[in-house]
DNA sequence: CTTAATTTGTAACATCTGTTACATTGTTAT
DNA sequence: ATAACAATGTAACAGATGTTACAAATTAAG
């Protein structure tokens, strides 16, 4: 687990973070489609991705999902960081996206690194500004793209993380991340198809421009 | 000014820390729509809301703008924060929603107090909690509400913040914030006066259920 | 093998939002 | 007072998205 650790976050965190990080955090290996964050959630624990990604969802009022953005290696997730710190709860979901191995680190101790890791503060503020970023960019998706810009977006950024030009999913599971309808995903994918940007198969789709 | 600190700071800093931004911090007093960041804009100094109310909007790539939210009072700007931390360009526009009162702390005494003051740390983090937080509830607005029920809370907000049931606005202003046309505005605004919500007078309304 | 369930395709239609065009009313400047 | 401008009202239409319904193809279960 060390080793993974340098490999991630070595160019971030001195040895000695490192050795407390790899003393104190659990080692954690789950499987795509595995819920690491419920909405409502107090969390414990912080986790650091060392690989795979993570899905981060956000909920309306009648339980129906909206993707906000996929986490990579490398990356926390802020809204936890946010939440751990400030005692409050989960204001997201999020679900591994693909098999995913992290590191969790316990809430109590990153208030002491705060103060005690110069490295630490930085990486903590850096995350928040990445996910302020990418929350702004989520933002911008939904607000200034059509339904059509939208799923192509979608389509590349799940066939990115997954590192695969061809991902496996339903019609409907998409219209759930999206927030739309299995219909209106249906006849959009048809019309990507029909203009070459993509292959359409049972359960899964070739991206053809990525 | 040390008095005004005081009175919207006091229960978050000690006094040497207040003392301390009287020192270096400059007292701003802007007119209603002075537009304090820009887009691209490198921040130099970061404000802390004394009284009044600060509108933040994000762009389009045709120029057309979005309102994310409002600041008030006890408030900062988490998206500055987070650029003068990272060293980094504003993503968003801060534009003054009334009369607006501020100090503005400069870049370098931030990191400094971070390492030195506990409360400090706990303002700049929570700050980063409660501007998520927003960022979220934009992110709802935006995704899940349809355009009258988006304009009603846009009127509520912006008579809350304006500390007054009636608020002057032309239909076109509300059109850019809500990113949309003046004709829709009319129509909606048309519905909602039928529907005994408000009432419509040139460059002015009134919000009857707040 | 047969049946049931899942996934996809498609039509028809409703609703919401955006666009163009123009009239009307109120305000400002000369 | 009159002209120019700004703000609002409204109709008519276009386009995007959401809904319902059902058929066809594929897969899973008994």
């Amino acid at each position: 687990m060390l080793k993974e650790l340098k490999e991630q976050y070595g160019y971030l965190f001195e040895d000695e973070l490192l050795q407390e990080i790899n003393n104190v955090g659990t080692y954690k290996d789950v499987p795509e489609g595995f819920k690491l964050i419920e909405i409502g959630d107090y969390i414990k624990s912080m986790p650091l991705l060392v690989s795979g990604a993570v899905k981060i969802l956000r909920e309306d009022k009648d339980g129906e999902e909206l993707i906000l953005y996929f986490l990579e290696h490398g990356d926390t997730c802020a809204m936890t960081l946010s939440c751990c710190l400030g005692n409050a709860k989960s204001e997201i979901r999020a679900i591994a996206e693909t098999d995913t191995k992290l590191i969790m680190v316990p809430v109590e101790k990153m208030e002491v690194w705060l103060s005690k890791y110069k490295s630490w503060q930085n990486f903590v503020l850096q995350s928040y500004h990445n996910r302020m970023t990418e929350l702004l960019e989520a933002v911008d998706t939904i607000a200034f793209l059509k339904m059509d810009e939208r799923l192509f977006k979608y389509l590349k950024d799940k066939a990115m993380v997954n590192h695969n030009e061809v991902i496996h999913v339903t019609h409907q599971q998409i219209a759930n991340d999206l927030h739309t309808s299995r219909v209106v995903i249906s006849r959009l994918l048809k019309t990507l198809e029909i203009d070459g940007k993509i292959e359409l198969h049972r359960n899964n789709i070739k991206i053809l421009e990525l």
